[in-house]
DNA sequence: TGTACATCAGTGAACGCGCGTTCACTGATGTAC
DNA sequence: TGTACATCAGTGAACGCGCGTTCACTGATGTAC
């Protein structure tokens, strides 16, 4: 049975993942750190413990949890496309100024793309899942191109729309960040 | 007149560049503290500010210098090449598992971008100068593409540089980090 | 149904640590005469 | 050339702060009888 205590617990759970999630999107890994998650969830520090072993076990489970849910979202409702098609809505969906300036609900990567490479095993496993997942998402509607597998164009969409994105928000403010995702959206449906 | 106290700081100077340029390629702007970057250069955190005025005038500086240092040796020894070759000289410098495995000497941008996304103004102008300063290099000498301009290019293949290396330095230990390199190169040069 | 006890989600203060910055100091170098 | 004073690069301790983690606690919910 699930009792009242843990339907409560579970929600509240939530609520940490949810804060978690917006932080470290918005702000990145170190910035989601254990006061502001739990201030954002509206709780207090010592409430964390009940809920994760340590820190870099929610960032590992809430990094999987968001770019999952993110990925799968930004590959839904498009069954009707193919090919060249297909991906030009998937790049386009990506490379917006919308997603540039609204980090806080788009994909993790861009914002912590850095904080990745020097992240604990089990958070680098989690990104890894996923982007094999999305390689072969974006695999399997690819366009042929001569010379280039489809899974070699997979990648290389994604290295330009997580590259170009992020270079795009660090840019933001300057007329160059519009170029950025324009010439990315190009060069991804050339 | 040069004294020799002058030129004696002027050293200093250098050596405290030298250990903050290591260590926010190697780590992270974070990473590269006032502390750390000091005990790297052989001196005590005290002595800091007789060499700049904040821990943020440091990042702006050194990551000005050595994105600039950096950027103009990648297009350096170049001048025998024109059109797809030049670019794929360049491209194949970029993207290579010894820059990926050695960033501390290598570019910046991959191993701060997410910072740089939420880094003091001048910090990020120093980014957006060296930034635009290499898309003029390379689109220069981009070979043309059917409906994207020579500049689009260059942007793209930065893009894809810089993002393809963060990937691939997230994925590394993995077989698909070298795919990613792979892919980038080819892309680059379709 | 009522009572006594057990469980446990969440509180809030404490810990040791590294951060950026300040500041009184030291001692070698530079300047004035 | 020698002496007395000024300068200032670099030292090292201190500050207040936020971090991750621990822990004694509280009080509402759950269980046993």
């Amino acid at each position: 049975m699930t009792s009242e205590r843990e339907e409560t617990k579970a929600a509240t759970h939530e609520r940490i993942v949810a804060s978690a999630s917006k932080l470290m999107r918005w702000k990145g890994l170190a910035a989601a750190s254990i006061p502001r998650v739990m201030r954002g969830a509206g709780l207090t520090v010592g409430g964390f413990y009940a809920h994760f072993r340590s820190k870099r076990a929610m960032d590992a489970d809430v990094l999987r949890r968001t770019l999952a849910k993110v990925h799968e979202s930004w590959f839904a409702g498009l069954e009707d496309s193919r090919g060249l098609d297909w991906m030009a809505r998937v790049v386009k969906r990506y490379l917006t100024a919308a997603h540039r300036d609204a980090p806080e609900i788009g994909c993790p990567l861009p914002a912590t793309l850095s904080e990745l490479t020097r992240a604990d095993k089990r958070t680098r496993e989690a990104m890894a899942e996923i982007f094999e997942h999305s390689v072969g998402a974006i695999a399997t509607h690819a366009p042929p191109a001569p010379g280039v597998s489809k899974r070699e164009r997979a990648i290389a969409t994604l290295a330009l729309c997580v590259g170009g994105l992020a270079i795009a928000r660090a840019l933001r403010g300057q007329p160059i960040s519009d170029e950025v995702l324009q010439a990315c959206r190009k060069w991804a449906l050339v």
